[in-house]
Parts: C-alpha cells; structure tokens; sequence
DNA sequence: CAAAAAGCTGCAAATTGTCGCAATAATGAC
DNA sequence: GTCATTATTGCGACAATTTGCAGCTTTTTG
C-alpha cells in the first residue's frame, strides 16, 4: 500500500468515526505503529486530524461553541484573572454559571490539575477542553435562559459534594440583604453549592455591588472572598471589607 | 509495446484499481522500471494521475476522500430528518452524543413538545435553544474527547428512566456481532440508555453498516429501528432487514 | 509512585528515484 | 540504401525516501 494511499484511508477512518488509534491503524493496515504515528504527525502538521496521545481526532468534532461574548469583557477578564490565582493544584471546586465562570474557565493555566463540578453547560464545556482538568456535571433539568441544571436532583447531588472553592458569579450583593438572586431555582442551586464549599468566593462586576433583587440566597457573612473589576482598595468596597470579607 | 500503448494500460490500470505500483507494472509488461517511471512523469506532467513514491494514483481519488466530508454531512442531515419524524408529542426520549444526534437536535419542528434525556454537552446545548422541550441532563464525571457524561452515576441515573424511545449515533453495526464501540465508558452507557428506552434507534451512514468495533454494545435483536442515508430498499440492507430491524 | 503504553531519536536496510551515458530503434534527408 | 539525427530504452552509480527496530523519554493510568 502506497504512502499517500495509506494517509487517505487514515483519514477516511477519522471522518467516519471521528477518532482513530494508532494500534487499530497499525492492525488493520499491518505496519508498524512508528509507521502510523509518521503519518498521523503528518496529517496533523498539514492541519487535517488532531493528533494526539495514541491517535488522533477528527477536525470538525470540536467546534460548535462561537466566542461571541461582548459586553464587559475586559472587567470579566480581569475578574476571571484574579479568581484563577486562588485555584491550587489538587483542589475540588465548584462553580455556578454565567460569562465570568465561563471567562475564569478559559484562563485557567494548563498545568493546572484539578477537578471542578458544575451544573452550567457553558462551563462545562470550557473545563472541557483543558487538558488536566477532571468535570463533573451535575446533572438535573436544564433551564433554557441559563444553561444550567436546576431541580432538587441537582440539590441533592451538590449536598453531597465536599468543595474547597466555590465560585458564583452573581446578580446582586449588599452588606444589608446579602447575596440576592431573582430567580428561585438559581438561588436554590447557589445556597447548596455555598454550603457545599469551604470558602466561597463571588464574583461580580462593580455595578452589581450595593443592589438587591428579589430572592436571598444567603447573608454576607457566608461568603469569604469578593472580587470585582476594582482595586481592592477602592472606597465601593469599604462597606464589605468591614463585613469581614476578603476583597481581590 | 508503443510507448503510447504502455501509457494507456497504465491509465487504464490506474482508473481499475485507483492505485498502481512502478514495480508490478514494470514485471507485468516487461519492462525496466525506469520506463515506468518515465511514463508516470509524463502521465503525471499533463495531470492524468497524482504520481508518488512506489507508484501513482488515480486523480479522482483523492476528491474522493475528501468529498466525503461534505459529503457526509448531508447524509447525516438526511438520517436526522428520517429520526426527527419519529418522535411524537409528549414522548420522553434518550440520546447519546455524536454529531448525527446534534444534527438531528437542530432539525427538530418548533412546535414539538417533549422531554429529552442525555449526558451529551453538545446535544444538551442544542436542545436547549427549542423553545418547547424540556432537556434534563444526566450528569456524570464528562468524558473530554466526546464532551459525555460517563461512569456508574450517569447509568444509574438512566436506569431509572422509562423513556419511549432511544436515539444513537453509532460507530459499527454488523448483524453478527450486533452493535459494538470502541470505549468501554461509552459503551456501557449506550446499552444502560438502550435498556431504559422501549424502542432503540440506531441512526448510521451505510459506510459504517457491517464493521465491528472491539466493545459490544448490544445484539442486533435489542435494536428496533436502524435509519440510514439509503433508501430503506437498499440491498446492503437486506441482512438488517432479516433480522427483523425496522429500516428507514 | 510505579508499571504500562505511547512517543521520539537515531540508525540501518530496503526500496525507489534521478542523472548521465551508452546502446538501440526509429525517422527522414539525401 | 545509406547516413545522420533523434527518440527511446536500459544500465550503473549515487541520492532520496520509506520503513522497522532498539533504546530511551514522556505520558497515562491504576
């Protein structure tokens, strides 16, 4: 069998299947694996398959999910950047959903070994695509608007979880009513990941600071880390830093 | 032999078999491979065939290969609509992942209403954008190269699940040795989703139809219905249809 | 962390390709 | 018919490609 004739049929079995194995390849075409692994280094150089450890994968699997975030980027990113630098190897961490999840997700360094559980498809898609990362989705109903599990299915699964970190991104806080929510699923899912946790850390753009909506999801005094787009030292965040809150 | 005869059995040998090699044509018109070569070069030089080492090629087979790309999204467009007219008001359902079951995600009508099960981040994200289906997600640790929730959980999860009907991408059917797959995880899952589902559709492209992966899924009589791009008349059908499989 | 699997590197053997050259066949002019 | 010219073919030496193997490193997995 020629070379070229070889790589054809490589391709054509990852087309089809979307992935193959070097040791089925070398198998079913009866050359040796360097032989297979050769091509497949080729084939991948010249952007046809993804390569990688013991085959390869099919291009076109991957990519359904478009980046088209727009607004708020740069204070999410910075956002995201601070809450990534409190993630250590080893850790359990479980995260609710929304565009600064999403954003902390995507910059988490890549020798970052860890496993997060999370109930939001958008999340979940992020972690993913990391390499060293273990996901567990928490699974249950999923609601349209936010992409994320809700129901007592998921309550119940997230009670038994034993987290490090929790990660929210939030809809309103003030020291006088806590953190706020306005919808009743949401607020349910994010007391239960709050009390699954060790420490909880929220994450909210400035704007969302000192407003309350309709639905408590728990007092200020269960939340230990804030972290906005601001300076730690700025004078908005007085207020919380007297409530004991550790401020990034 | 003329020169012009020789290169017309090589074009014609090389339209037969898709391939030819220097080295049989050689021996099998006795002459030196170097005229073989030469003639391949001229061949080559007006575009009559790809020339590469050991051989040459026919020009049309590489196109071959890679219209099967495009080629095979329609099919699968087709094997989604067949699956879509299935599926009934009120009915609960189960799919797996895969891009056949993605496909057939964005081709459900507007105006259906019904509850879809699955551990799949892609599916799940498409059933999420219908305005009328409820989408519960079996959660489970996510395997990252198919985006799936596998493990002990989900297929107790779906145990409990008494759907109508279940959809599945496959990788190899053949009717001796039934559905077969060629992960462990996965395959464990779809037959936990197969025994949960009153009826069980398999959707394939024909190309896949009697080949066999390592793992075994389920026998062929556990199957109900088997949708491809062919017509449901097709001959390569005829061994499905005799084990009594519903063919669309 | 240790065993197993996969990958990489350098190397040697085999195959294939290329170039120049000479022998031979074909062609056309005389 | 003869001869010169040209095209074609095969040969030998050398270059390039391909392939499998052994030893070692990296990655994966339990």
């Amino acid at each position: 069998m020629l070379k070229k004739e070889r790589q054809a049929y490589i391709l054509h079995q990852v087309s089809l299947h979307n992935s193959v194995l070097s040791a089925d390849l070398s198998s079913s075409i009866n050359v040796s694996e360097d032989t297979i692994r050769r091509d497949l280094n080729e084939l991948a150089e010249s952007g046809k398959v993804i390569k990688v450890h013991g085959g390869a994968l099919s291009k076109s699997f991957n990519s359904f999910y478009l980046r088209s975030d727009v607004y708020n980027v740069t204070s999410k990113k910075l956002i995201a950047e601070k809450a990534v630098s409190l993630i250590e190897d080893g850790m359990f961490v479980i995260t609710g959903g929304g565009t600064t999840v999403v954003e902390m997700a995507r910059l988490l360094p890549e020798n970052l070994k860890a496993t997060f559980f999370t109930g939001s498809i958008p999340a979940a898609y992020e972690y993913a695509q990391h390499p060293n990362i273990e996901v567990i989705f928490i699974g249950d109903k999923i609601a349209k608007k936010s992409q994320i599990a809700i129901g007592g299915e998921a309550i119940t699964k997230i009670k038994h979880i034993k987290a490090d970190l929790c990660f929210l991104g939030i809809n309103a806080i003030d020291t006088e009513h806590g953190l706020t929510d306005n919808d009743w699923d949401i607020a349910q899912l994010k007391n239960a990941m709050i009390e699954s946790a060790s420490k909880t850390v929220v994450m909210s753009i400035s704007e969302k600071l000192n407003s309350a909506q309709r639905i408590r999801v728990c007092g200020i005094d269960e939340i230990d880390i804030l972290i906005t787009e601001l300076e730690p030292s700025h004078r908005i965040l007085d207020a919380f830093r007297m409530n004991s809150l550790t401020i990034l």
